[in-house]
DNA sequence: CGCCTGACGAAAC
DNA sequence: GGTTTCGCCAGGC
């Protein structure tokens, strides 16, 4: 909480100059790979996050190419408001999502996330570091 | 260049 | 209180 527009800014500043691809997506990976393990969080979180809360969409869309790049996105850490699978589909297999979830030690019960709220995770933490 | 789709979310009905 | 629709923005066709 706090400060959460700033925190838009200094996830921008976390960027290294010359890096134009200051792409949304590339500040969705960003937050992504910063999900502390056995932690989850929502679309929405990282769009508020960023200041697209509006938008929570594109933080899945841009899930979408997450797969692809290398530094490998934690995806699986990234669920809906209502702490559910929704990208598990998305995934190799569509079972590969909760696998790891459960390794993280969350538990998955019906393609959601029990104590979804205990395990939620907000990405404005990154910054406070 | 315009319409449809899409891993969400919140408001409206 | 559950279901439906709209809004967001970007990319694909």
């Amino acid at each position: 909480m706090a400060t959460r527009k700033k925190s838009i800014d200094q996830l921008k500043k976390v960027k290294p100059s010359g890096s134009s691809e200051s792409s949304f997506f590339e500040l969705v990976y960003q937050v992504a790979r910063q999900i502390p393990k056995g932690r989850v969080t929502s679309y929405g979180a990282i769009a508020n996050c960023l200041g697209t809360k509006l938008s929570a969409r594109m933080v899945g869309w841009a899930m979408n190419g997450a797969h692809k790049v290398k530094p490998a996105i934690p995806a699986h850490r990234v669920v809906n408001r209502n702490g559910m699978l929704s990208g598990k589909h998305h995934f190799e297999t569509p079972t590969k999502m909760e696998e790891l979830l459960k390794k993280e030690g969350i538990i998955v019960k019906e393609d959601q996330i029990v104590d979804f709220e205990k395990r939620f995770w907000d990405p404005t933490e990154i910054l406070f570091d």
